[in-house]
DNA sequence: CGACTTTGACCAGCGC
DNA sequence: GCGCTGGTCAAAGTCG
């Protein structure tokens, strides 16, 4: 489990990365990995209704849908939130000294992609990008679920519930 | 043996 | 038109 906190998330309409945008932002900071993930996969699916995006500046294939954007604290660069994810390329950036990690969904039929790269400024943050939404429960969550109705208990002594 | 990672090459968009 | 840059592809390698 890997220990991180997630710090802020913001909306992407277009691809502005701005500083103030993202540290102005701010939300809860779950304490546990596990619900910090359940925590933004439903940020990610409570927000697709009323956000449309553009892939790009200045070209509009928004077939993926919607971007959403994550800072969190993290000590590596790999979170898991649950959903499988295949890397598929990664990037040296230009003004970072960090390459940049491309991730696509491994669900069949699922092309959510994501990006991942440290944050600039504070190297003990990492910034992710997520491009699109998922046609399909994260496993963790349908373990969870199962989870859930066998034991809840044990799972409710295990994950603190989002802060409200 | 299948799924995944790595990494260089390739491609398209954008600014000059 | 050209070069730069970011994003993706795909072959080869690795791992369980």
């Amino acid at each position: 489990m890997p220990d991180f906190q997630l710090s802020d998330y913001l909306m992407l309409e277009d691809a502005i990365f701005d500083e103030d945008t993202y540290s102005s932002q701010s939300t809860a900071s779950p304490e546990k990995g596990m619900a910090a993930a359940t925590e933004f996969s439903g940020a990610i699916s409570k927000n697709t209704s009323n956000i449309k995006s553009k892939n790009r500046v200045g070209k509009n294939k928004s077939e993926l849908g919607f971007r959403v954007a994550f800072r969190m604290k993290s000590e590596t660069e790999v979170i898991d939130d649950g959903y499988k994810w295949r890397k598929y390329g990664k990037k040296s950036i230009k003004n970072s000294p960090n390459p940049r990690n491309y991730y696509k969904c491994s669900s069949g039929g699922c092309n959510v992609k994501k990006r991942i790269e440290r944050d600039i400024n504070d190297k003990s943050y990492v910034i992710t990008t997520y491009e699109g939404v998922h046609n399909h429960e994260t496993p963790s969550m349908l373990y969870y679920n199962q989870m859930s109705l066998m034991a809840p208990n044990a799972w409710a002594l295990q994950a603190s519930p989002p802060p409200t």
